[in-house]
DNA sequence: AAACGCGCCTGCGGGC
DNA sequence: TGCCCGCAGGCGCGTT
């Protein structure tokens, strides 16, 4: 489900948990994308939260015996804030009570995310952060280092900017609606893109992500933020679920191709 | 080593 | 009405 501005706005939502006390964590299942920690509630309960931040897709939630709690959302997953009244609901897998009678839900249809334990000492050897690429609302995130990394690669340019490894937290929706901004056509070739293009390209991400996170994100069908409110950013879609509309500003149809197994949308007339 | 395709899951909407 | 198919915000692994 959700990419950077979505976890982001999560993670901002979640940022008054800092400072409370975890009194009781129950666990529905052993297994969601990969096993859930054994003792995961032992190693976590009778805690405080001291830190929450989001690295790529992932959030971080820091404890006061330096236990990190790791939390992806997968495709479907929600984290959401209830009072002491809610009543477990389906593919509820995790339920964090907090001293302040709060409660923390996460809840998973489809079970591709994850929730996991690292120690703090382990975040720069974590197999899940090691091999990560910059954050693309950071400096790092530039020019230079964007055409440094494509400039032997062979694949499209949108498969490239949805890897991980080139930058992080950009998914199929921005991904589309990046290079829209930027005016390529997500097939172009990473080699065969111009400066002019790659300049346009890291900007274009920036402003997406940026106006995304603004407009309280993208709500398809299910994310939800930590409030169990939806986002706004669909309403600003230039291309993403928009076969077969009329483009904004050249009114042509925008297309519909499949690249990487993943619906990809894009203006034949705009984007070059 | 890079570059693909596939599978992990459930739910929902469309077509017949 | 109901069944079957395809598709959905991600990501890691196996195969070429």
């Amino acid at each position: 489900m959700p990419e950077l501005p979505e976890v982001e706005i999560i993670s901002q939502g979640l940022q008054r948990l800092v400072g409370q006390e975890i009194v009781k964590v129950e666990k529905f299942r052993d297994k969601i994308r990969y096993m859930i920690p054994l003792y995961f509630e032992q190693k976590t309960e009778n805690t405080i939260i001291t830190k929450i931040i989001r690295r790529a897709k992932y959030l971080l939630i820091f404890l006061s015996n330096n236990v990190i709690i790791i939390i992806h959302l997968g495709m479907s997953g929600t984290l959401i804030m209830r009072d002491k009244s809610y009543q477990k609901q389906k593919h509820d897998h995790l339920i964090i009570s907090l001293k302040s009678s709060d409660l923390l839900v996460f809840n998973d249809p489809r079970r591709f995310g994850i929730i996991d334990l690292i120690n703090n000492n382990e975040i720069l050897i974590s197999s899940y952060f090691h091999a990560l690429g910059p954050e693309p609302l950071t400096d790092q995130f530039n020019y230079n280092y964007l055409q440094n990394k494509l400039k032997n690669k062979k694949t499209s340019i949108k498969l490239a900017i949805m890897d991980n490894k080139i930058v992080v937290g950009v998914g199929n929706i921005y991904a589309s609606e990046s290079l829209f901004l930027a005016k390529i056509l997500p097939h172009r070739l990473c080699n065969d893109l111009s400066i002019d293009e790659l300049k346009k390209l890291v900007s274009a991400i920036k402003s997406t992500l940026e106006n995304a996170i603004i407009a309280g994100g993208s709500t398809l069908k299910d994310y939800k933020n930590s409030m169990n409110q939806s986002g706004y950013f669909q309403h600003q879609f230039n291309v993403y679920n928009q076969m077969d509309v009329e483009c904004k500003y050249c009114k042509n149809n925008i297309e519909k191709s499949i690249m990487g197994g993943r619906s990809t949308f894009y203006c034949l007339t705009c984007q070059k």
